[in-house]
DNA sequence: CATACTGTAATAAAATATGTTACAAATTTA
DNA sequence: TAAATTTGTAACATATTTTATTACAGTATG
């Protein structure tokens, strides 16, 4: 799991949005995220499995869009990166003997589900056209 | 990004609020949560430092609440447990001579802060109480 | 004065995230 | 068709963050 999916991975949107007709390279990605090239292809291997994006292999090879930008939003790329908001959980199984340790997680569980709903429906509002568009 | 550090905070009040007579031990809380107590006390340190709850040195010392659960927001937990709500940032400086790396995390920050607005108004609404009387 | 706590520092271990190297396979272009 | 360039992916290495442990001084209780 990468911590800045969902920032690496709208980076790598936002500049395929800006150069719609070229394919751009791992390489040159990695070079505005200052961020290994490698990752970059796996971010990109992310949102290939999604049809987000196309890729080309072999010499000029690269990604672009493969879907419209106004079309998707930010709803749909926070899925794909994280599966769900939240503030956590304690590591460890809590004390299953304990009323309150043994019902805290499900009633966290409620409390992050709703904030999932929040959160959904802002980002939902969002198209990748209108994020990239402020730049 | 996500530590457990909110859960176990509500974990740590959930139980002061059940016990409001008792000064609970930092070995007893631990056990409810299956965590090392000596995290619990740093957590607890926390709490202190927001005075929202008091302790007690030596022999039967421990914990207890030193606000109303009815007062005491989610909100005010999770700004005392995490400083804010977000997707995360790619860990390197992006690329300051590319225009989309020069302004990425700007943006990524307005965005975070919308989702904080959104949140916060959201955990507002919620006591201490109303969290605990679930159990 | 023995006991049972807190408070805190120092250190260790575990978990997670990021980075690197390597190379086969694909495609272009000379 | 050969050289160059790029993706795709695996394997491994390093860095960072989180959680756990140990230790012990200080404090209140009975």
């Amino acid at each position: 799991m990468i911590s800045g999916k969902f920032a690496i991975t709208i980076h790598i949107l936002t500049l395929l949005h800006k150069f719609p007709n070229d394919y751009l390279s791992s390489e040159y990605i990695a070079g505005s995220i200052n961020l290994n090239p490698v990752l970059v292809r796996k971010e990109i291997a992310n949102l290939k499995a999604h049809h987000i994006v196309e890729s080309k292999e072999g010499k000029n090879g690269g990604t672009k869009l493969a879907v419209n930008a106004a079309d998707l939003t930010l709803k749909q790329i926070f899925e794909m990166t994280f599966e769900t908001i939240g503030l956590g959980f304690a590591k460890n199984q809590p004390n299953p003997d304990c009323p309150v340790g043994k019902n805290i997680n499900q009633h966290l569980e409620m409390l992050y589900s709703e904030m999932n709903q929040n959160v959904s429906k802002q980002l939902e509002g969002i198209s990748l056209e209108d994020f990239s568009n402020q730049f």
